[in-house]
This record gives structure tokens, C-alpha cells and sequence, in this order.
DNA sequence: TTGTAAGCGTTATCAG
DNA sequence: CTGATAACGCTTACAA
């Protein structure tokens, strides 16, 4: 006798409540064919005797639709992706789905892995939440498996710039790095210095494309431009490099709050008057920063997540490019040149 | 015709090589079974040709063995659950396996639901992360729910106090907040004000009778409790409402990390310096913790979720449990009394 | 060493 | 309205 699930399969319904193994499927999914009321009131009991539960398993590789939706993100350790992934999983969980993780740490390989994972489950969608580089090695590799998972109808979307073709549900970065310039600048800020993000990522070269665009519209120098890579490090040590400049800036821009805080970090612990002396804003508004009472622009990280899963879980053929609206936040950490 | 998979399926390859299905299986999965080195190469070649990928869910549905772990968090977007995921998903993304991430937000009624999904799914493991309520009404409904899991073969694992029967690898919660309490008063404090964490929580049970304990063992005030909800905003109020006591303390304890960096937040809005009129300390640090230089104690959460997951992943029986340890690690935000 | 065939637990087609 | 039965794509005795 081979070993049974205990939580039993249809045929011990079906046997159970004295009806075909087709009969008991009909009553236990919604299934539109008709059904007598008697006989489904015994399925259904047979079903709760039983404590019965339908294997998503199997249920899924006949249906071809397994429920399973994909998230791949830089590091779920990043608030950053959090949200999004909690936007995702809200919406996964209210339609019965699951939601599945993957950290690729930015590493286009590691996303072609975990991409082929998902495709061997099936995963009816796949969201891939964070930025791509310009000049990916693996891009065209990537690109590939992309297609691939599509045509084997997997809803791919992208919710940054991304070098495959796919639905894409975006902030528009340029603007948004715009404007928290502009506002920065229009609190009187003439010198104003930039942390960027991570070379080679289309996100990084966007924003810094923002901030000197704003910078030169309003004719200050748009050069104070200083590496960074989205982490609190970097923008810790950034602010250090910073202040200990013959002629310090008025106010620093970081590329994301995570940068901010640290550049914020990095000037308290030098004593340095925030934002007495030194103002400074982040971009995207994710927890840390209104911990922080950080000034920034907020983007719905949350939203993307959500619209993304929303695509997935209905099955929408979605336009191609869905850009969401950022708006300026100010907070503590600015203030009007004194 | 029925729709093909693009993929291919196992009778395609066999088709391809000219073998039967089950000798391309063979070779696929790497099956002790004899295989000719010919034949063997004849299928490698036509898989490769076809872009041949096993389907995952019809392998796991012979073998019974999903490849799937499920993580029930409270919240992703907190740190400390984060933390815990991450650690679970390099753990399983290194074997193969997936991780599906649950937000329960600390109600048991939706741990139940996504229990059962995660039944249905025939996941491998089940990773509870969050602690359990005191005289939980729905406790015995998720106990039972846990047995029947652990029945269909599913290995639970909990990663805080829990009233449903399985494994555990946890923290001493008690030992912790003793330590640290221990270590602010040993600075030199003596009267020290406590921010709990959720009621009816074992978690913040288990920290405030440490911090008591700490405090009478030293012989000091242990009844300067606040309530708090873990959360940063409960910190903000509850430091607040301290500052503004007759004889504010010289201290300030958070139950985690969160809440003492909400206490920190008001404490400098209201101008108080810190540490050098009070010090404050919270509890597991998290990136968080780091960032604001925060004196804490460190519970290594990443592990907890690399060790459960390794457990799952060897299919190891685990020993009931498994304590991992804490030290306190002293930053900025604590200083000897002045 | 290779192949045949019986499942795994569903759904769906097609007859009754 | 109900029931066989053929998929879905794979693994694994059991034979050959």
C-alpha cells in the first residue's frame, strides 16, 4: 500500500461520499458544471470529514496556472524593496497566491538563475523591482530568458528602466530627482552637493541627469558630483569627503534615502548643524526616511508592488509603460539658507 | 493539438534522442540507474537542442519533495524580519529551493490561512519567525492546523516562542534584555525607563521580566515601564511622555530596535542630548541599529533563518531546541553617567 | 543498460 | 446530472 496524503486526495472523497472522482473535483472547484444539491451536500461533507484539501501541486500542472508569483529584488533587507515586495504579497495573498523571493543582489546572473527557477515552477508572473545596468555583459543573456519566460506565458514586469522588452510600471526618476532639487534650491541653496547611486545603473543615471538638469535651469553648478552606491556607507563617507572641502556646500542630495541618512549620520557625528548648517534630502520616502524626518521625494514603492501583482493575478494585458507620480516631501532635514 | 509546453517535456527529449522517457529521466536527474555514456550523451544533446528544463512541479508532485519553503513574517518591511528572510532565501536559493514569504502582521487567523496554502503547496518547511500571544484565542486552531502540517511531512520551525509543538531556534529574549539593562546600569544610571513591546506578546514578556530582573538584581527602580508596540511611533510618544515626568530618568531601554530609535527621534526633536543627559539602548540590532549608531544588543537574526533553513533544506530531524547567542554591543547612544 | 507502465492528484472532454 | 478516461510531466519499480 503506498502512503497516502493525509489530508487525502479526491478519489477518497469521491469514494467517501459515494461519487466518481469527477463529480467530487466538479463540487470542490467551482467548477460550472452542474452538480444536484444532494450530491453536492455529500461531496462537500465528505470533503470536512476528511479535513480535505485540493493539491495546488497538482491542481497547477494540469491548469497551467500555478498561482505563484515571482519578485526579484536587489535585497529584501532594503527598505526599498520591502515595500514593494509587501505591495506584491497584499495583493498575492488576497487571490490565493504565493509569493516567492528572490535576492539577486543586483547580479544580472543571479537573476538568470533565479528566472530559470521560476520558470520550472511555472510562476505565472514575475516582477523584477530593481534597475538594470547600461552595457550589461549578461544583458542580452538576460534578455533572452526573458522572451523565453514570456513565451511560455510568463507576465514579466519591470518596475524600473529594464534593457528586455516588457510591461514596465515606473516613477520617472529624472523628474523626481528634479524636483527635489529644485525644491532644495528654492529654499535659497546655491551650492548644493549630489551623492550618486551605483555607477552603470540606468536608476543612478537618471537621477543625476535630474539633478543637473535642475541645477543648470537654475544656474548654479551642477558639477559637486560624488560617487556613491546607494548604501548608508557610501553616503557617510561622502558627507565626511564632503565638509572637509575648502568651501562645503549649502545643502547634499542623496541619490536615496538610505545615502542620505548616512551622509545625515556622517555630519552629526561631525557636529556639523543640520539643517543649520548643511541641509540635506534623499529620494524614494521609504520607512528610514520618515524615521529619520528625512526631506525626500516620495515615490509609491508600495504601489508598484501592488499594481504589479494586481497585472499578474488578472490576468490584464497591461499597456507598456505605467509611470507613477512622485511628489517632494520636505522634512526636518531642510531648511531655508539662514 | 494541445498546447506544448515551450520548454519541451521529458517525451520530446526522448523523442529527440531516440530513447524512451524513463532513460532521459534517468539522465536528467541525476539517477543513480545505470545509463550508457552514449545514451547519456544522445539526451544531453537533445535537451540542450530542445532548451529542456524539467518541470518543477511535476517532479514535485511524484516525489513529494516541493522545494519550497515557506517564511511566515510579521511585516517584511521590518528590519527584523527581513533580516530573517534573508537568511532563509540564501540558504535556499543555494539548494534550489524557493522561498515564499507569508505577512501575517501578528494575527493568527491569517497564519492560519497562509499555513494552509502552504500545505496545499506541499512546502517542505514552514519558518515561523514572529513570536506567539499569551491566551492566543485562535492558538489551539493554529496548533492543530501546525500538527496536521507536520503530519503531512512538512517540517515546521519556529524561530521564537510558540505555543503549537515543533522545533526552535531562538534567542534568549530574557538573557538579552538582562544584559543590556545590565550594561546601561552598569554606566552608571540608576534610574532607567523601559519601553515594552506589544502586550501579550511572549517576546516582550520574556525582555521585560529580563529588564526587571536586571533592575532589582542592581537594586534599582524596575517599575519605569511604558508601553510600546515594537514600533517607532510608540517610541517617539513614549519617550515624549518620559521627558516630561517631574524627575525624567537618566536612562531609556527599548524593547527592540525600532522603539528605541522612535525614543531617540523625540528625545532630539526635544533637544534633550543624547546620551549626555540620557542614553538610550534598544534590542536585536538591525540595520537600523547600525545606521543610528544605536547601543543595542545583537542577536544574530540572520542565522536564525540560515540555520532553519539549512534544517529544512538536509532534512534533518532538528534537536527541540536550539539557543544562539546574544552580546551587547555599546555605541553612541549610551555614555557613563555624567 | 534500456523500456514499459503504474502512479502522483487534478481537470476536462466526451459519452451516457 | 454523473462517470470513465485521457491528459499534465515526471519518477520509479519491474521487466526485458
Amino acid at each position: 500500500m503506498t502512503i497516502r496524503r493525509l489530508s487525502g486526495s479526491l478519489a477518497d472523497v469521491g469514494r467517501q461520499a459515494g461519487v466518481s472522482i469527477a463529480t467530487a473535483s466538479r463540487v470542490l472547484n467551482g467548477s460550472a458544471h452542474p452538480v444536484s444539491d444532494a450530491t453536492r451536500e455529500r461531496v462537500l461533507e465528505a470533503a470536512r470529514e476528511l479535513g480535505y484539501s485540493p493539491s495546488a501541486l497538482a491542481r497547477a500542472l494540469v491548469t497551467r496556472r500555478s498561482r505563484i508569483i515571482g519578485v526579484m529584488v536587489g535585497d529584501i533587507v532594503d527598505a526599498y524593496f520591502a515595500e514593494i515586495t509587501r505591495g506584491v504579497e497584499d495583493v498575492a495573498a488576497r487571490a490565493g497566491y504565493m509569493t516567492i523571493i528572490c535576492n539577486a543582489d543586483r547580479r544580472t546572473d543571479l537573476e538568470i538563475d533565479q528566472l530559470a527557477v521560476l520558470s520550472d515552477y511555472q510562476a505565472e508572473g514575475v516582477i523584477f523591482a530593481g534597475s538594470g545596468f547600461l552595457d550589461d555583459p549578461r544583458g542580452a543573456d538576460l534578455a533572452a530568458a526573458v522572451k523565453r519566460a514570456r513565451e511560455r506565458d510568463i507576465s514579466v514586469l519591470a518596475l524600473a528602466v529594464r534593457d528586455f522588452e516588457c510591461p514596465r510600471i515606473v516613477a520617472d526618476n529624472r523628474g523626481a530627482a528634479y524636483d527635489i532639487t529644485d525644491y532644495v534650491l528654492s529654499l535659497g541653496h546655491r551650492r548644493v552637493a549630489y551623492i550618486s547611486g551605483p555607477p552603470g545603473l540606468y536608476a543612478s543615471r537618471d537621477r543625476l541627469e535630474g539633478f543637473r538638469r535642475a541645477a543648470s535651469d537654475a544656474g548654479v553648478e551642477a558639477g559637486l558630483v560624488h560617487e556613491g552606491d546607494f548604501s548608508y556607507e557610501q553616503g557617510y563617507a561622502a558627507a565626511l569627503q564632503i565638509i572637509a572641502e575648502a568651501d562645503p556646500p549649502e545643502a547634499i542630495i542623496g541619490a536615496n534615502d538610505e545615502t542620505a541618512i548616512g551622509a545625515l549620520a556622517a555630519l552629526r557625528q561631525a557636529r556639523v548643524e543640520v539643517p543649520g548648517r548643511i541641509s540635506v534630502a534623499g529620494m524614494t520616502d521609504t520607512r528610514l526616511a520618515r524615521f529619520s524626518d528625512l526631506t525626500t521625494v516620495s515615490v509609491p514603492v508600495y504601489q508598484f508592488g501592488a499594481a504589479a501583482a494586481r497585472r499578474i493575478v488578472s490576468g490584464e494585458s497591461s499597456p507598456s509603460e505605467t509611470v507613477l507620480p512622485h511628489r517632494v516631501v520636505p522634512r526636518s532635514t531642510t531648511a531655508r539658507r539662514g
